[in-house]
DNA sequence: CCTGAATAGTAATTCAAA
DNA sequence: TTTGAATTACTATTCAGG
């Protein structure tokens, strides 16, 4: 396994399960079959820059980087959330897949919010075809998006 | 000194200066003669829900919560609807053109609001100059900027 | 580069006290 | 309830090796 599915993988794992410590990365990790230590998930959280939040509850949790929320991203969120597929990264390419019929929106939400790595953007029915400036950018872009769902 | 006071104390410290860990909070209260030790701000911290967030310069700071940076946005929306004048690049320099009177409280929200793009910001009365990390961050910057009018 | 093992460095909690 | 001292728990980094 790349770094680069890890990270992904780490991100889906902060927003569908309660993380509390680095150690739970591990855990889960390990019942997928991946073999990683605190060491490597300390340093993913870095890169990642996740953050150990103060709970409600009383413990603490890991979570998504806090970011900047414009009314724009607001609107990204509840659409990727409502209609997400998946999204894939090939060279300067990013690929989001929706739900039939939600493409266009997603585009346009896209091309609206200007992000820096874009250089173009085309949406179909259910697929938003990302062009980023070079392939950093495009790995950039993914992580961005992600942390929309 | 009372808990909340030390609070209140806290958000402005994580605010104004970069803790980079809980012991800088203790020497900052130390500073201004306030015995406390870390296991006391380790609690203020849960209470308050600060965040220590992996930065961009490699290391770590403490942050306000999420939620509160999320505040933080949209008044700086609200004040550039109002005040907004115009906005320019040079090199690593972003300079901001408001209505008079307005710069420093326009300067004092871009501050807290910690963009990462950003190394140093000082504001006049009708012009913020905001000094980046180099010229590609200070062009990303000037995009997040525009994007709140 | 990327990683794990070991370790250093930080942070959270326990426990006793006021 | 709030706190500090001590301790435990957790996280970051160093160092050596792919």
């Amino acid at each position: 396994m790349k770094k680069k599915e890890r990270h992904q993988l780490l991100r889906k794992l902060v927003q569908q399960d309660v993380i509390r410590k680095q150690e739970d990365f591990v855990d889960k990790l390990h019942e997928r079959g991946i073999e990683v230590t605190q060491a490597t998930i300390s340093r993913d959280i870095k890169e990642l820059q996740l953050v150990k939040v103060p709970a409600q509850d009383g413990g603490y949790r890991y979570n998504l980087p806090p970011e900047m929320n414009y009314d724009i991203s607001k609107k990204l969120s509840r659409l990727m959330r409502d209609a997400f597929v998946s999204i894939d990264t090939q060279r300067e390419f990013v690929l989001i897949r929706t739900l039939p019929g939600n493409a266009f929106a997603l585009g346009s939400l896209i091309e609206t919010a200007k992000y820096s790595e874009m250089f173009g953007c085309v949406s179909g029915d259910d697929t938003v075809l990302i062009i980023c400036r070079d392939e950093e950018s495009a790995e950039r872009f993914q992580r961005r998006i992600i942390s929309f769902i």
